[in-house]
DNA sequence: AAGCAAGAAAATATCGATTTTATTTAAGTT
DNA sequence: AACTTAAATAAAATCGATATTTTCTTGCTT
């Protein structure tokens, strides 16, 4: 009785197709056959239709009219405005954090920080696992819960999970960076703790950037230099 | 033929239910019988449905598990995290756009903004009508598109789309604010092109929370200081 | 052999009906 | 009279089936 029973069927089936996009199980650009996935998941189209459109709507999937639905494309140029984005968003957000931020949201960041750094990093065949996942999800959200501002956070957390997608290019990534990131982590919580804003935001403009920066690389390594790249592995 | 004929069912419900909300038809925090929208559109109940999720999805309603859709309720608090959200991003990226827009971004801020001033401002029974609203949207649009970058253009539209539920509080305040907005207008597209950057940001800035600065009054002189408005007249 | 056209197959979008859940109404109890 | 409970009503969520549209296959033409 510990998981939360879902209200809706629908709400079920956008939960775990949302999981399953997070953690890497389709192809990107892929196909996503409404029928196979009703099947799969026991119930009619009706209710995947409807898990489909929520996530259409989050980017993670699209939606082309009359041929159903696939799994977002990914591209060089797409990665580039999302990184992009996403700097600009969360280090304003995390610069209100800061200025506005009591102990409550210190004591919330140096606990999310700590679970972090205490949770293994595993991967299960290529794709990460859930606990680290949850922890990283939540520190980086704990950063910015400081702001107060629910729409911004919205849309800081929409963009990260969004680039989420792109983490599954290649599975040496994440291990090649695990050592760094650990480092980088605990650099942002400390600053932001400490108050010091312009370092914080540089702290996280650089962690962001080099999440980007070693995915490029590994882009341009499979496809060649300057091309567009669809697919992974 | 002028008229672009929508590839599916679905997306023209969604269109002129969108239309509808962006022009004030319906009270906020009103509920939203799909059977009701099915039969005055023709269509079945899914089409509706999935309108409704796209448009959840937006911001413009709220799902409801199991008790459908109703028009997103406004309140004060919201307001003003609305227009936070909205004053941090768009001027990060009118900056952004002044910093890399080439000429043809000058050429169609000013092309914009001319359409803008030229259109009338006219109210149909208290909603704002269709040619002003849509030359006010091209124009903000305009500023931004100087900074080539989708995802930000998008996240900007979407949030003003959203303060756009507000603005049909009272038909008041659309009259008061005429004459200023022009002069704004005005003032925001010239500093902008001036590549102004700092100058530009601020005329923004002055322009979206005038709007709400009104919006506040008139929402406490109809239910009092401090208090929480849940529905216009 | 390559390109095109017609037909077959598959998948989507939409519908109408059923099932489930919420809301309202009415009756009975304290 | 207020409160609780139970039935009736209304609405939403889901389903299974139909109608369209796309995609694939096959055979024909150049």
């Amino acid at each position: 009785m510990t998981a939360i029973e879902p209200k809706t069927h629908s709400e079920g089936v956008y939960a775990s197709l949302r999981a399953e996009l997070l953690g890497g199980a389709f192809l990107p650009g892929s196909k996503l056959r409404l029928a196979g996935i009703g099947t799969r998941y026991g119930v009619s189209l009706s209710v995947v239709r409807e898990a489909m459109t929520r996530l259409a709507g989050e980017g993670l999937v699209r939606a082309l009219p009359q041929r159903g639905f696939c799994v977002t494309p990914l591209s060089v140029e797409d990665l580039l405005d999302l990184t992009r984005a996403r700097v600009l968003i969360e280090t304003s957000v995390l610069r209100e954090s800061i200025g506005q931020g009591g102990l409550e949201w210190e004591s919330e960041v140096i606990a999310a920080h700590h679970t972090l750094q205490g949770t293994p990093y595993t991967t299960h065949e290529g794709h990460l696992g859930g606990d680290w996942s949850v922890a990283h999800h939540a520190f980086h959200r704990a950063l910015l819960t400081g702001a107060k501002s629910p729409r911004l956070e919205s849309i800081a957390t929409e963009l990260r999970d969004c680039s989420l997608l792109y983490q599954h290019w290649s599975i040496e990534i994440a291990h090649d960076l695990d050592r760094d990131v650990a480092a980088e982590h605990r650099n942002i919580a400390e600053l932001a703790v400490a108050r010091d804003a312009e370092g914080a935001v540089k702290a996280l403009t650089d962690h962001i950037e080099r999440t980007t920066a070693a995915l490029l690389a590994y882009a341009e390594s499979k496809t060649g230099p300057g091309r567009a790249v669809g697919i992974s592995a």
